[in-house]
DNA sequence: TTCTGAAAATTGTGATCACAGTTTGCGGTG
DNA sequence: CACCGCAAACTGTGATCACAATTTTCAGAA
């Protein structure tokens, strides 16, 4: 293979999103639903292969992973590991997401209008339907959506980074639950509640029902983790 | 760091730190020094021949600070810049350190000893000599590592990394504090009334003196912020 | 069979180049 | 003097290579 003709065409990529950043989003979904086990380890090369791409954007990308703390870096030998779930980890998440994630919601409450109000109904019916079918990942990001709807609408960006990175990092927890219990475990949520406190701008009805919505669901998980163990 | 000549001589760097984690913390004390002023541009190669290394190690350092949200990225054109200190930023960043951190130093008291109690005392003494010789970026290391000294004992890894986020997001907005008020306006903290709770194991205590803290510091770079409009 | 040790493959890191957008500078035109 | 237009400089992005440090593999000795 000579130099010259080590072709691998060029993207136009001025609208369209970087190739780093799509890297970024498929590395990401993978850790959330578990496709990348936690525990393992993962390279640089491998994981380009695995996305076609070249070592570059995926150096990237996991560079940003790492720094969310999605990604996990051996200070050692330096490398690239899938962090494990451990207890202390799930506990200090919830933790932080039962403070940052009720605060979003109660902020959002003054600034709902009735068009979101029916997205986030329609996305919660999403969400049913997917514990009906049994389908995980449909019910992994529909779950997110009708979150980061409401969290969207604060209009705090530095709340809502803080709420990303979080979800990110607690991904693979939720996994195990659906792993371990089954999607039965998930049947209640409190979304019902929040969508109609947020609809009379009642910003601690929000807080409450958010915050007993998350506390329900870590509950699971933790079970499901020291179930595990 | 050498000139970097086209000879490209490598180091050995088995023990010693990777270029693009000096780089990350020598950017990441500019940003918290006020040496790069927030809302100016900045670009790979222009740090890079600031720092005498190649690009490569920038954009590493770069992407994580981008995580990190200490440096910002201009979605139309792609180009770097500093995030500019706005209010709500403030206020959002102060109100998530007066959450974290106080939890931090309430985690931390039942494992504080002797040992750290007079390391605290030193550091202590290290913040008030910076203050009184008026020694900006002295007080802004000392301040910085009397906090961190307490959060570190608090083993909780993901709580501990959350704060050195915000620190970092909200040390530019430390810095107007200096700027506009002066060293005058800062001659007062609760490090003693922590340091007495954390001796005696008072985790609420301790919680309490560093909320106030953070509180009365934040007010005062509220203050300013609101006075550089 | 089990241990040993050297070769081979794999890893993260850094340098350098190519390229396509964007911005900047500067000349000429009205 | 003000305005336009184009070229040069600069920007982030991606590819490819080189290199040192691991880790893995496997043949040979006990």
């Amino acid at each position: 293979m000579s130099p010259a003709s080590t072709g691998s065409q060029r993207r136009p990529l001025a609208d369209s999103l970087a190739v780093h950043d799509q890297v970024y989003e498929a590395i990401r979904q993978a850790l959330i639903n578990g496709r990348i086990a936690p525990g393992v380890g993962v390279s640089l090369r491998s994981l380009a292969a695995e996305l076609g791409v070249s070592p570059m954007p995926v150096r990237d990308a996991v560079r940003r992973l790492v720094a969310e703390r999605a990604l996990a870096i051996n200070p050692a030998n330096k490398r690239l590991s899938v962090p494990s779930l451990t207890a202390a980890r799930l506990e200090q998440l919830s933790q932080a997401r039962l403070w940052v994630e009720p605060e979003l919601a109660a902020r959002a409450a003054p600034h709902v209008d009735a068009a979101l109000v029916k997205r986030l109904r329609d996305l919660d019916a999403a969400v049913d339907d997917a514990l009906k079918l049994g389908d995980v990942d449909a019910y992994m990001t529909a779950n997110h959506d009708v979150h980061f709807a409401i969290y969207e609408r604060a209009d705090a960006e530095v709340l809502l980074a803080m709420a990303g990175g979080l979800w990110l990092q607690i991904g693979p927890f939720m996994r195990v639950v659906f792993g371990r219990v089954g999607a039965d475990g998930l049947v209640a949520d409190r979304h019902v509640e929040a969508v109609e406190a947020l609809k009379v701008h009642d910003a601690e009805g929000a807080r409450r029902a958010i915050a007993a919505d998350l506390s329900e669901g870590m509950d699971k998980m933790r079970a499901a983790v020291e179930a595990g163990r």
